[in-house]
DNA sequence: TGAAATGTTGGGGCG
DNA sequence: ACGCCCCAACATTTC
């Protein structure tokens, strides 16, 4: 490090960044101060809607004793806070004479509006730095024509792609050795164990038995989904029995990898993204869609809690009452007697993940079945989802309810018997997760209420609603909120 | 990234 | 050989 440094010491505070390699708030930092000082900061008085569920904290525990392993390995240490994040950052400043901070941009409302109040105050002492460590483009860059948001995902998808093509994917090189070594010292240690992430129950130890967190797992586990199942994505994604999907949402939240990583490691197979029906463009597309959501949530911050189509704020939803607060009960417990959802709903509860395929079709059977606010679904999947993203929760749980941008419509019912019949033919993932199904035939795996009386298993409940009259009820609900027709 | 209802067509059984 | 009906298979429309 030269005397040339802009600062002495900077501070870098990791958010949702939790990587050292392609992070460009940490490389400015580097480049411009002679010592990095890392911080995390959890907040727990965080009550808005973008603050996480119990599912994520776990994750997130794991997300950080890794980066703090990573830190420690270049002779640095990632230094652990909690309370009110600008309170914390201004002792810190203090405490270790720091002079500029840095960190990733974020764009859900409620952490743009801190960050934006934190950088206003901390200014006026010292430099502020934000950076784009999140996204491939940020919402800003990408517009229509006419100027205002893309709300149609192919045409954004389109524009993304061919700005993209103009640009250099290639990500940052993690910091070389020597380069983040750290000698300020900083008094007021916590340990990680200390902000309590990690729920008290079991719970939380058997879910994260399923995962492997940290920036090293996650680039291994990107290479392997790349060399060994993009090429049948398209067909195996659909398939929830199946291992065929990337599994990297949670690690892409938390930051654990990047979006461009991961982009430029599709472009390195050397394969066309942009050819039709091939897994890798596919896969490349549910990236494109986690950047539409960001894009929308930037554009929409209303839609975290509000129907992007006003229509839907007078939708004759279900009564908030004891009933519905029972249905909406089985439902988070997989107790709705419609084996394809209790499965996913006990698949999410028990790995803190489930399958997309069967996020729409546990969706779309709360919001159409049930007539129960889709904003009830968002909640619990924040609370239990690893994964749990604000925008990309947001946009889907809209998606599935009719109300958002590129929605389906509302009249687009799934049938979970259909849709179980057709993506887990043999009732594998069913078996798996009601396992009191286990003797059903196949014929009945999806169906059970239509065996003889004696043949159903006694310990799996009955169908909470039946399947034909509530999608005609959902259809009658939805036509009091139509428009009159167009002339 | 639907499903159900409705419409059309064509083969085959049958008188 | 013909008309009629049934119904699968597919296409289109509607929700």
């Amino acid at each position: 490090m030269s005397s040339k440094a802009a600062h002495k010491i900077g501070i870098v505070w990791f958010r949702q960044d939790l990587r050292l390699s392609d992070n460009p708030a940490l490389k400015a930092a580097i480049a411009e101060c002679e010592q990095v000082v890392p911080v995390f900061i959890d907040d727990p008085t965080d009550g808005t809607i973008s603050s996480i569920g119990e599912a994520s904290r776990a994750w997130l525990h794991h997300a950080l004793a890794s980066l703090a392993q990573s830190l420690e390995e270049h002779d640095n240490e990632l230094l652990i806070r909690q309370g009110d994040p600008l309170t914390e950052l201004e002792a810190l400043l203090a405490d270790t004479a720091a002079t500029a901070v840095y960190w990733n941009r974020a764009y859900d409302p409620a952490t743009k509006t801190r960050d934006s109040a934190i950088k206003s105050v901390l200014s006026e002492s010292v430099q502020v730095i934000s950076c784009n460590g999140l996204l491939l483009v940020e919402p800003w860059h990408l517009a229509k024509g006419d100027g205002s948001p893309y709300r149609v995902f192919t045409p954004f998808w389109r524009r993304l792609l061919a700005m993209l093509s103009e640009q250099d994917l290639k990500p940052l090189a993690a910091p070389r050795k020597g380069t983040l070594e750290r000698r300020a010292k900083v008094t007021a240690k916590l340990a990680i164990a200390d902000l309590g992430l990690l729920p008290e129950r079991d719970w939380g130890e058997s879910m994260m038995s399923y995962w492997a967190p940290g920036e090293k797992a996650a680039a291994k586990q990107l290479s392997r989904f790349l060399k060994q199942q993009v090429t049948d994505y398209d067909e195996q994604r659909d398939i929830p029995s199946v291992e065929g999907t990337s599994r990297l949402s949670p690690s892409l939240h938390t930051g654990e990898i990047s979006a461009r990583q991961v982009m430029f490691a599709i472009q390195s197979t050397g394969a066309d993204i942009t050819e039709k029906g091939t897994g890798i463009e596919a896969y490349a597309r549910e990236i494109g869609w986690r950047e539409f959501a960001t894009h929308l949530i930037y554009h929409f911050p209303d839609t975290v809690s509000e129907p992007l189509d006003s229509r839907f704020s007078r939708f004759p939803w279900a009564p908030d009452n004891k009933t519905t607060r029972d249905k909406l009960q089985r439902w988070q417990r997989g107790m709705t007697g419609v084996p394809i959802v209790d499965a996913g709903m006990r698949e999410l509860y028990a790995t803190g993940w489930m399958h997309n395929r069967v996020r729409m079709v546990v969706a779309s059977y709360l919001v159409k079945n049930l007539l129960i606010p889709w904003q009830r679904g968002e909640a619990w999947f924040r609370h239990t989802l690893v994964d749990a993203d604000v925008a990309s929760n947001v946009m889907g749980w809209q998606w599935a309810a009719g109300s958002g941008a590129d929605a389906a419509p509302f009249f687009r019912i799934f049938n979970p018997v259909l849709q179980g019949e057709k993506f887990d033919k043999a009732g594998e993932y069913v078996r798996h997760w009601v396992p009191e199904l286990d003797s059903v035939p196949n014929r009945f795996i999806h169906k059970p209420w239509e065996l003889p009386k004696s043949d159903q298993p006694a310990d799996y409940p009955s169908p909470l609603v039946d399947l034909k009259a509530s999608r005609e009820e959902a259809l009658a609900a939805f036509s009091t909120i139509k428009l009159p027709q167009q002339q």
